[in-house]
DNA sequence: AATGAATGAGTCTTCATTCAT
DNA sequence: AATGAATGAAGACTCATTCAT
């Protein structure tokens, strides 16, 4: 057997991060951080308890990843053009994209809300959060302005509160929570 | 050397459970709930580890009470006169109230929206939850209809995913939130 | 009112000690002496856990002396004449006795069993224990002695742990075990 | 910089889980079940308290590992022949087997006897001795039977009875008790 | 890269005992 | 004589982390 090459080992690599990864988010948003162990994860990995460590030097890292993990998504949705400018349609596309999300990873923004919200993963994170948050309301704020509305900067954070507040009703039932209505409801609102 | 009277006791009582879930909500929300160990609130509380235990059954049986004694302002705050009909103004005054209490109580509202999302506490709490939650949905409900407006359930649902979303960005920066602009936005928004 | 006389207080006394005795008795059986606490004697005898110590000065007196209290009737029963020789119907009454009080007290002697056995009471009791069972030992050598018998010790001591056996044996078993005719085994056997 | 093999961990494993259930059952037959913590063990054993929940996975598990492995060789030892006709010899045998058993190992029985009347123990392993006890009861009474005795079910449940009577009476007094006179006095019973 | 035995600090909880009243 | 609030040491158990192999 020849020695394994470099890119193969950081194929093995690649794969048994996202295996964790994916393990971990999972079992976070079910029971929680606290209620998850190292052992669990590990187990229903199928991998050692020491591995783990091989990858991320502690549990507390392992939740950073978890998170920013799932933020790609999020991220790469928001990467609109950096213009001056900013079209109604735009804003539109962005709302809606941010329902679709919000839809199709339920499991991902479980552990999100479950998790933001929770001082300590907050200070972990708060960095990160920032900066994508930061992007959005300068966003907003440029679309309220060209629009000439009142009090531009209040209405772009009421609208990103109001995607929240949205996102955790949804999540907290979604079996009853009219998400198709208030989606309209909030387009309308622009 | 005659034994304390019952009032005695009752008092003594009354004080130290204040005193304990006072406490106990500050660490809660400041650290969350599986992070405050029984320790840390014996000795912020000034008292023994054991003595928690005379007044509180358990950890959970704690966290229950300290949730149920920050929801008796808001339930107090809740009691509409039980009519057929709701005017403008009613609903208004409950949409300021709401925002007073979320400026008045930030510590409990933090610990609130830290704990409500994570399954274990939420289980806990469900049925009390569940019960105001959906009065005030009727009452919004029965606002809706009364105006005329379209989706009246969609836009109740919506207004009160609203309040929890201005609720947790405020909580979250409170140094720059533009609550009173916001307020504004919400009401006008009626 | 008059103060209590003397001998009410004593009274008093009496009827305490005898009423959590009989109490701290029925628990221990039921439940084991560790599992028992100060607390569930307290409230199951209605006093307060305070006055227990008014009482007894710790847990491991308030064993003894209900080991000792229950001893009492045994003891009792053991009053022989103090004579020289031994009849046959005297060891005949004796056994008889002894199977009587086993079926008449059947929770004092499970509990007798469930805790004489275990190393700290045994170590509690050791010396009292002691002095009954040379009592006993003495009159059943002289009894086998006079009757000309091999091995007098020998089936002294064999007779003793007879009983001990069956005590165990019924008390495990209440229902199914044979006592009336083990009696008669046993008696034949002398 | 190989892992071990899964022999070398297996033999890591017996030889703790043995270190373990020895250390245990020393300390259980001295101090009693209750009195005998989690920490004392793992510091006789020289291992971390930890260490003990990677083999037991509670206290009580562990008791009974601890009584099983003792009875193995008890259960061993009774695997007589299952024939429908049964032999003196092979009761004498039996009893005398019994009786090494009792010299062999005083520290099992010490234990057994402790615990055996406390009932949360018994409860824990009333189904295992069940089973041995009825193997033993139907073999005396079926020697019983054949030798054409009155009453053999109560002559068999005396002798089992007897047999205990003498293990705590022998045990709580090893030094004095005259086991080989018992013994052989309890062969002539027969 | 991989394993899982081992550690030890920390968690919740219990309870005998003390003490002010 | 009587109460029950208060203490603190101890107990069972968990788990992130380390490390020899």
């Amino acid at each position: 057997m020849a020695p394994r090459t470099e890119e193969q080992f950081e194929e093995i690599r690649n794969i048994k991060v996202n295996l964790i990864v994916k393990t971990a988010m999972e079992l976070f948003a079910i029971n929680g951080y606290d209620s998850t162990s190292i052992s669990n994860i590990a187990s229903a990995a199928g991998i050692s308890k020491g591995l783990m460590y091989n990858y991320f030097s502690s549990k507390d890292e392992l939740l950073k990843k978890v998170m920013l993990s799932g933020m790609e998504n999020f991220m790469l949705f928001l990467e609109v053009k950096d213009v001056d400018s900013i079209k109604k349609e735009e804003i539109v596309a962005f709302i809606d994209g941010n329902f679709n999300l919000l839809q199709e990873n339920t499991e991902y923004y479980k552990l999100y809300f479950s998790l933001a919200f929770q001082p300590k993963v907050f200070a972990l994170l708060s960095t990160e959060f920032m900066v994508i948050f930061e992007q959005l309301i300068e966003k907003l704020v440029l679309y309220y302005t060209q629009k000439g509305a009142d009090k531009p900067y209040a209405k772009a954070r009421l609208l990103l509160a109001t995607f929240d507040g949205i996102g955790i009703h949804y999540l907290s039932d979604i079996e009853y929570f009219p998400l198709d209505d208030v989606r309209k409801l909030t387009i309308e609102m622009l």
